[in-house]
DNA sequence: GTAATGTAGTCAATCAAGTTGACTATGTTG
DNA sequence: CAACATAGTCAACTTGATTGACTACATTAC
């Protein structure tokens, strides 16, 4: 596990940050949630969002979010409201559940961060965040964005 | 684009760079490689891998592999050889095609990484590196490693 | 004000990449 | 050599995405 290139070591630090998330959700009974939807709620709130900007922020058809809507709402972590303006809308709005694993995925993943700064120190920690961002900004950047799509 | 978690940090800088690499691998003529297969021609340096171990490397099935290795071998990536010892088994190598296409990976990664370097400076980026290092390895000893599953 | 065009969401069919289960051929062990 | 184990493949299925067609409502141009 030496000498990894700096796309190894995004890749594999990210999916143990996720995997250890989700494993944790489980325990809480948070099982049927998967990595996409934690992005998902987080555009949600507080307001809410249409299926079309929920589509546009991560990457995907309205289709497949109308798909990803439809089995969150059976599972309830969301609900569809009719739109307050536009009669063809709908606002996609988090329900009690959906509340609850954003704020046990928030205090999970602090969890998560403390650790990492009790391996490397507080300092580190802020110049690893501070760079990453950077690197991020500057991609977003060059690309007009939009082609970056996340996951929790 | 501010005040971001470190899980949607470590996210959006490997699809940042994912995407940059995957765009210019197209470039070149490349565009039938997927971020998965790159991490299985790692694996096939320098002298092949059986589908087993393959698929153990990438935590997928065997059968996974075997479809995965069929498409290759359709786009000259790789090729199967008769497995020296085990009539029953098969090892899979790297074509020419193959060859260049990794060649070609490691100097558009380290030109990104440049980059990063005149974005960053030299010492932040070590420190960076060997920070996600640290990380990566303890997450590794926690969970017995084998879930965690990289591309590229 | 209405006709033409545009937009939000859903339905259906398809695709890609993975899964599980069954099978063949070969290898290993008692 | 009989019994069991292993490498690889084939087939059927699942999941999460896609494209295309459609309905209902909104916006714009005349």
């Amino acid at each position: 596990m030496n000498q990894l290139d700096l796309s190894s070591l995004l890749s594999l630090s990210f999916s143990a940050t996720i995997n250890e998330l989700h494993d944790r959700l489980s325990d809480l009974s948070y099982g049927d949630i998967r990595p996409a939807h934690g992005f998902m709620f987080k555009y949600m709130i507080p307001n809410g969002a249409t299926g079309i900007e929920l589509a546009e922020h991560l990457g995907i058809t309205k289709q497949a979010v109308s798909k990803m809507v439809d089995y969150l709402e059976k599972c309830d972590y969301v609900t569809r409201q009719p739109h307050p303006t536009d009669k063809r809308g709908k606002i996609i709005v988090l329900t009690e559940r959906g509340w609850s694993v954003v704020k046990a995925k928030e205090k999970i993943l602090t969890e998560i961060e403390q650790r990492w700064i009790e391996n490397i120190g507080a300092e580190r920690m802020q110049m690893l965040k501070e760079d990453l961002t950077k690197l991020v900004n500057e991609a977003n950047e060059d690309k007009l964005s939009s082609r970056l799509r996340p996951v929790w």
